[in-house]
DNA sequence: CTGAATCCATCCCGATACTG
DNA sequence: CAGTATCGGGATGGATTCAG
């Protein structure tokens, strides 16, 4: 399980959201549902592209367990799951785009590169 | 090493931003020397607590090696080294005490906590 | 005082295979 | 389609000891 679990007791702001967010696959997660049209589970895979199903479940679950994500699952067959933003998530999106603006500039004057990322607010 | 070694071409502004301050003691360490006064090894052990001699040396050297702090060394007996933030690393502040806010306000909805932590921009 | 060296536990992440 | 089960490598965080 993720290191959000055990030290809850872990009073600093800064820990939490470190807890919440850190990890190779959230923030690109939360960047794709932060255009705000619900995805479903397969759609996020392959907009990233190249994440595991572990990972991904993984990744969606404890968002959703933080409240960041919301999952609808839809009793049909095939079965069909949508994930989007919760308000709290939407909340988070400025504060991700200030981040990634700030780290765009940082790289671009270290390396100089276009950050041809799809995955972040920066693209376009 | 840090992961930020590694996967330099990695060229997404959120995994840039993640790599450089992912960790557990990197957040602490800038929040202390947000303050703006230079800060010695020493002290900044105080006033963490609970970091090692290994953990502190080594996210000091990253932060430095990633330009977010200056270390200055004076030649001195005994020898006294002072730490501060370097201009990029004054322009990352905004930008964490606004994360630093969202959870604040995330974790008292959640947990009805106090935030009794020293060591980010939330106390006082 | 300011670290470096060594050793060790944990856990993050991923490949592969399988299921309702 | 939307996941779970299992196994394993490598990174990360830490305790202890030592050094300039």
């Amino acid at each position: 399980m993720s290191i959000t679990q055990k030290n809850q007791q872990s009073l600093c702001p800064l820990r939490h959201i470190l807890n919440v967010f850190s990890g190779k696959w959230k923030l690109p997660i939360v960047c794709m549902l932060a255009a705000g049209k619900p995805l479903r589970y397969s759609s996020i895979k392959r907009k990233i592209g190249d994440i595991t199903n572990v990972m991904l479940s993984q990744s969606l679950k404890e968002l959703e367990r933080d409240g960041i994500v919301h999952r609808e699952q839809y009793n049909e067959v095939p079965p069909r799951v949508e994930y989007s933003l919760t308000d709290k998530g939407k909340d988070v999106v400025p504060v991700i785009q200030q981040a990634a603006q700030w780290a765009l500039k940082d790289m671009q004057q270290s390396l100089a590169c276009g950050a041809n990322c799809e995955q972040c607010f920066t693209t376009k």
